[in-house]
DNA sequence: GCCGTTTTCGGCCCGACTGTTTTCAGTCG
């Protein structure tokens, strides 16, 4: 039982007092609870053994027993009570946007609603309206969010796909009568939505494999003379595509898509090409061949030569990384760790600034104790280089938060947090005035969109482009596979404009260190190479390049 | 539920927005 599993555990009683309870601040004392214990730098079951749980600030008499049944026995039995008192998947209902614990509670108490297709019958039956604090407008509300909840069922963030993927070709390499399998489609394509996972098979005896596939897929259907479909994971519809060996290469480029490139490949080609591999098909077509990001459009089949795209491996540092002293779960210590662990040259540490109040921003006495640490833990990853930063606010009126006393940081991370519904004239004015701030080095995720949750705000990225190249700012390429923003769509106009960008990871854990991984995915995607991403330069010229640009405030 | 040179009750991290209210609660970031 490590501290990450109690604070699940913690988090999870928090979400259910919720439902039930007037007071918010006792769900909140939970969470909380949950936070300090994830953050914790000693071993939990020893502080439950030496008794010294309880010195632990915001840990008393409530929760403190609970903390200890869950380290000693592996179960809550307060946590027990909640879930029978609960029907099962009662928080599937958060999928509906703009609908909290404390309505699904209401919901759950006056209807008796325990799923979205029991609470779109009620509200259809005109029962949500009239319960207190719903009314007219909430319930056309819900009944709108329950169509976006569905429309989004059938959509997947691509680490979804990913996962599923790999996990189908390990079950297949059990499988005797499989040569070989690749996942395919937009998974391989690496587009940030997906709604099905394609793998193709190569083998001899399609319906020896085929047979055995209930092992791994349910629901299994056929879609065509060589393509079965199943259900992964329960949600997940994956296809398989059968080929011969020595029809691999065709097969491959054809469940790969997209339909637009595949159909101008197999014009250019001519004619049906035997190979066993893409690299051969590509050589007997004499096209050069293109990676599986570039093919969402048949653009760089006219091109003369491969181009060689920004890679991982060519990322020497990096510029988003978030600690305990702000939302992060991992210290300092361990972040720095994590980037040298990756090979990097140089980190950046950014905690958020004092406005973003949510996330636990640090007021300037706070960035002092933040920058102290930094200190003495960049002795321990020498000789990789830490820069402290931050990421600051970018407040509505376009001023940057911290103002002046910027002046403390090795460079800036501007964001946008609040005030979302600004029109589009208000937010590009408000972002322009931001990247004239001198501080300013970096233009963090810049539409704000949360992939499958929300869209960015509007924006004129023409006219934030132009100012970003002119004032010299970065623009963030942001790796987390909610946001991969700036939206890859947009990058080779930007690029076209002068502008440089950094791939960032915005990474609040360890684990998501390798956001800068699906960083580098988005930038393919827009054909970028290496000398086009700050963060592939060694550290010395990256070191010239932040003091020029303290140098010029 | 937790905490206190505000010691046993009354506050708890802030602000915008929306809709349901007639002064505020829920949701979201």
């Amino acid at each position: 039982m490590d501290k990450y599993q109690v604070a699940r555990m913690l988090d999870e009683i928090a979400r259910y007092i919720q439902l039930g309870e007037t007071n918010p601040f006792k769900s909140r004392a939970f969470e909380r609870a949950a936070r300090r214990i994830e953050t914790l730098e000693r071993d939990i079951t020893e502080l439950v053994s030496s008794g010294e749980l309880y010195s632990i600030s915001g840990i008393g008499k409530g929760i403190g027993p609970v903390v200890t049944e869950i380290v000693t026995t592996g179960g809550a039995s307060y946590l027990e009570e909640l879930r029978e008192q609960y029907p099962p998947g009662i928080f599937d209902l958060l999928r509906v946007p703009n609908l909290g614990l404390k309505k699904i509670g209401v919901l759950y108490e006056k209807l008796g609603v325990t799923s979205i297709d029991e609470l779109e019958k009620a509200a259809k039956d005109n029962l949500v309206a009239d319960l207190p604090g719903f009314g007219k407008k909430t319930q056309q509300k819900i009944l709108d969010g329950i169509g976006f909840a569905r429309k989004r069922e059938s959509q997947f963030l691509l680490p979804r796909g990913l996962e599923v993927g790999e996990l189908i070709r390990e079950q297949l390499a059990t499988i005797d009568e499989v040569e070989d399998a690749e996942v395919a489609g937009s998974v391989r394509r690496r587009l940030e939505i997906i709604r099905n996972v394609n793998v193709v098979v190569s083998t001899r005896a399609p319906e020896r494999v085929i047979e055995q596939l209930p092992k791994f897929v349910a629901d299994l259907e056929a879609v065509g003379e060589t393509t079965v479909k199943g259900i992964a994971r329960g949600e997940m519809p994956v296809l398989f595509h059968f080929t011969f060996p020595e029809d691999f290469g065709l097969a491959l480029l054809r469940a790969t898509g997209s339909e637009e490139f595949v159909t101008a490949f197999e014009t250019k080609a001519g004619r049906k090409l035997k190979a066993r591999n893409e690299e051969q098909l590509f050589e007997k077509a004499a096209i050069p061949f293109v990676e599986p990001e570039r093919r969402e459009n048949a653009d760089d089949l006219k091109r003369k030569k491969r181009p060689s795209l920004v890679h991982p491996s060519d990322l020497r540092g990096t510029f988003h990384v978030h600690t305990t002293h702000s939302d992060g779960r991992n210290s300092v210590a361990d972040m720095l760790a994590a980037a040298r662990d990756r090979g990097f040259d140089y980190c950046g540490i950014t905690d958020h600034s004092v406005a973003a109040y949510y996330a636990g921003g640090l007021s300037t006495e706070r960035v002092k104790i933040q920058q102290a640490e930094i200190a003495r833990e960049a002795k321990n990853v020498a000789p990789m280089r830490v820069f402290k930063g931050t990421e600051a606010d970018i407040l509505p009126d376009g001023t940057m938060d911290y103002g002046e006393d910027l002046d403390m940081f090795d460079f800036v991370v501007a964001s946008i947090h609040s005030r979302f519904q600004m029109t589009e004239e208000e937010m590009t004015e408000r972002i322009l005035r931001a990247l004239d701030d001198p501080h300013v080095t970096i233009l963090g995720h810049l539409s704000g969109r949360r992939l499958l949750t929300r869209d960015g705000y509007r924006v004129d990225y023409d006219r934030i482009f132009d100012k970003a190249a002119a004032r010299n700012v970065l623009i963030e390429i942001n790796g987390n596979p909610q946001r991969l923003d700036v939206d890859w769509r947009w990058l080779r106009n930007a690029a076209d404009r002068g502008v440089m960008f950094t791939i960032n990871p915005d990474a609040h854990s360890i684990r998501e260190m390798s956001h800068v991984i699906s960083g580098t995915w988005v930038a393919r995607k827009a054909g970028l190479t290496a000398k086009e991403i700050f963060n592939t330069k060694p550290v010395e010229e990256v070191e010239e390049w932040l003091e020029k640009k303290r140098l010029s405030r």
